[in-house]
DNA sequence: CACCATGTTCCTTG
DNA sequence: CCAAGGAACATGGT
């Protein structure tokens, strides 16, 4: 899935295009999406309803909805799993193999589409309920992060997954974080010194803001018709240079050097998940060095 | 055919 | 009760 600077920019960009809009129909191709709500119950809530805002919280889309001018707020809540896209088209655009849900919003249809069915549109919010802090607020500091490592002697870089810890990392961001950090994704949580997790700290938050960054100011392809995937995982637009690619430090890099240290970058498997990191730049218990002062 | 993939949840085991 | 590990979900790319 889109992490946390995928759905970021997704929402900035759909925020301002469904904003007043009402949903005139709806067709439902996959009801798993919507588990544990029903189609039925989905259209008894939301055909005739407005948009009126729409906000992320970790990798969730918060969906918001008035049925009637000041009648009580409704959530759709919206989770891409690992392929989900949600976009606007014309009508007469063909709609995607995969396509889940489409809403007709009047001059145009927003379409969620997931080729391997493994995210949410649903009104049952319960899961947003139970994430952990927003990496990029106030309430996110080095304190309530240190207290939490120190509960956990699993590696940190599979703590990081853990969406109760905090909100929105996914196994890209994570693996950047730590080399941003210049720690081991193999150091149990609980033995980062208060050093290392200040690091970690500094080097998350950096990290999804540069990502949001990157992807806000690259024209994107929501729909990615003719194109194909970056892993930004939204499509560029048709035209894009590829200086615009995302920049990513380790993940996906085994085999090749370091661009801190030129050491060839490592790939392990960690929770049946893949980690990429730098054997020399991220020691395990030796925070990374910098160059020896003369 | 084999293995890999941006995620989460559920089940089993210890 | 909790932590950890693995399978499941479903489809496609290499």
């Amino acid at each position: 899935m889109p992490e946390l600077p995928e759905v970021e920019v997704l929402v900035r960009y759909l925020r301002p295009l469904i904003r007043s809009r009402t949903i005139r129909g709806m067709d439902v191709r996959r009801v798993k999406v919507l588990a544990p709500t029903t189609t039925r119950e989905l259209k008894r809530v939301l055909l005739g309803a407005t948009f009126t805002g729409l906000s992320r919280r970790g990798k969730y889309l918060l969906f918001q909805l008035r049925r009637r001018r000041n009648s009580a707020p409704v959530t759709l809540l919206g989770h891409l799993g690992m392929t989900g896209r949600i976009y606007l088209a014309r009508h007469s655009a063909p709609l995607p193999k995969h396509t889940a849900v489409v809403f007709d919003l009047g001059r145009e249809k927003m379409v969620y589409e997931d080729t391997r069915y493994f995210g949410r549109l649903t009104l049952d919010t319960t899961a947003v309920e139970i994430i952990g802090p927003e990496p990029l607020d106030d309430g996110f500091d080095v304190t309530t992060l240190a207290r939490a490592l120190k509960r956990s002697g699993q590696p940190i870089k599979v703590k990081l997954l853990d969406q109760t810890l905090v909100a929105g990392i996914g196994n890209i961001y994570a693996s950047e974080a730590l080399f941003r950090a210049g720690i081991s994704p193999k150091l149990p949580a609980r033995q980062l010194t208060p050093k290392q997790v200040e690091r970690l700290w500094r080097a998350i938050r950096r990290v999804l803001r540069e990502a949001i960054n990157g992807g806000s100011t690259v024209p994107l392809n929501f729909g990615r018709s003719g194109g194909s995937d970056g892993l930004f995982y939204f499509g560029r637009a048709a035209g894009t240079p590829d200086f615009y690619e995302e920049r990513l430090w380790v993940y996906d890099r085994a085999g090749q050097p370091c661009q801190k240290c030129g050491a060839p970058i490592k790939r392990i498997v960690q929770a049946a998940r893949s980690t990429f990191y730098c054997p020399h730049c991220q020691r395990k218990g030796d925070p990374a060095i910098p160059k020896p002062t003369a």
